[in-house]
DNA sequence: TAAATAAAAAAGACCGGTTGGTATTTTATT
DNA sequence: AATAAAATACCAACCGGTCTTTTTTATTTA
């Protein structure tokens, strides 16, 4: 049985996540989360310490969707490169492209207003796209272990670009809201692809 | 001959722009550039009429700034995909690299923070990109008519996705701020160009 | 089933500090 | 002496956060 109170925080942290998408951390101030759930200050502070507290929450929230999304039909391809593509039709497509969160990537925004200003928030958002970089470059190596590379490939080097071109998506797809830009990143990273193979 | 205010104008216009590329617009407050320019209040808003007036002052800035990095010895150049590669060259290790703004990009940091916040402000640093975007589009147009590309590329998809992919680059960066970041997206980035080569 | 009770949730008033911005006075520069 | 530049004091609004009181909700007992 789901109490009320746990509604009611989850409601905070679904629409904090809007809010943090869209204003960003600093410029969404607490009062912009009481308008949005129809909450007052001991209402919203007897759920959470802080602001910084809601954050934490908001992230894993993300991180939920974000997973849900990227990674579905994916583990059941064999292929690795496939894998690989299909992930990134998801990630553009259904999750960037679908406006999963009003202000566009949740993590790329945040990565970007957070860096310099809190290393703990920061880091947070980072070592997620770290570990995504690191499937990738598994994903690759299982590729080339099949003889389905060229010689002289650098996995982590083209698992890395691939993070930064859909980050870069991410970063103009938000601002420019044409869904030209996920299209083409996502045709040009399949041609980037298909020009490993041998 | 410089008088001493417009010394102090362009002061404030320096120290405003590292603070904006590294605190963000809205987390910079104007006792932030108070402190740094060991100005008064009276003393600012005598030069600026706004803390948004201040910001497009630094954004004209930092534009004259990128180009003058950006655009050194490209323009004699004959070979309009080598002159692609030297753009970028002088991009990602010229300008993101050597930190020419403490905080990473102003630019694609400005972009993501201001997006949904204010379209005006938001615009000016877009249409900066989309103007980037149609050089590219441009050069690679050119390398088609002069025969050097295979059949049935799209030169403005190309274009974006060089900025997109630039772009990603220098979010992550900022980041990590480990060099190796934008030494993989240019070797990543001149083996994409050199596969669109007939 | 209804009343009583305990606990959870929310409301509301309040706090010191900071926000961007203004008006007036004082100090330097011509 | 005229003008430009900077300093000072001040403003209402807002910031994140705390504390105490009131109201709901859930559970127990009659």
């Amino acid at each position: 049985m789901v109490t009320k109170g746990l509604q009611t925080k989850q409601n905070v942290i679904v629409k904090s996540l809007d809010l943090f998408s869209v204003k960003g951390y600093y410029n969404t101030s607490v009062n912009d989360i009481l308008e949005a759930t129809h909450l007052t200050k001991g209402g919203l502070y007897g759920h959470f310490q802080s602001k910084e507290d809601i954050w934490y929450a908001v992230y894993e929230e993300a991180v939920t969707i974000w997973k849900n999304i990227v990674f579905k039909d994916v583990r059941d391809i064999e292929d690795p490169l496939e894998r690989i593509k299909k992930v990134l039709d998801n990630d553009l497509r259904n999750y960037l492209g679908a406006h999963i969160f009003s202000g566009g990537c949740f993590f790329l925004n945040m990565l970007v207003e957070l860096t310099g200003q809190s290393s703990t928030m920061s880091n947070c958002i980072l070592n997620g796209f770290i570990d995504f970089s690191k499937l990738i470059n598994q994903w690759l190596k299982e590729a080339h272990e099949k003889n389905m590379l060229k010689p002289g490939i650098k996995f982590n080097e083209v698992a890395s670009f691939i993070v930064i071109s859909v980050n870069g998506c991410a970063a103009l797809y938000s601002s420019i809201r044409d869904p030209e830009i996920w299209k083409l990143t996502l045709s040009q990273l399949n041609f980037y692809i298909s020009e490993l193979k041998q």
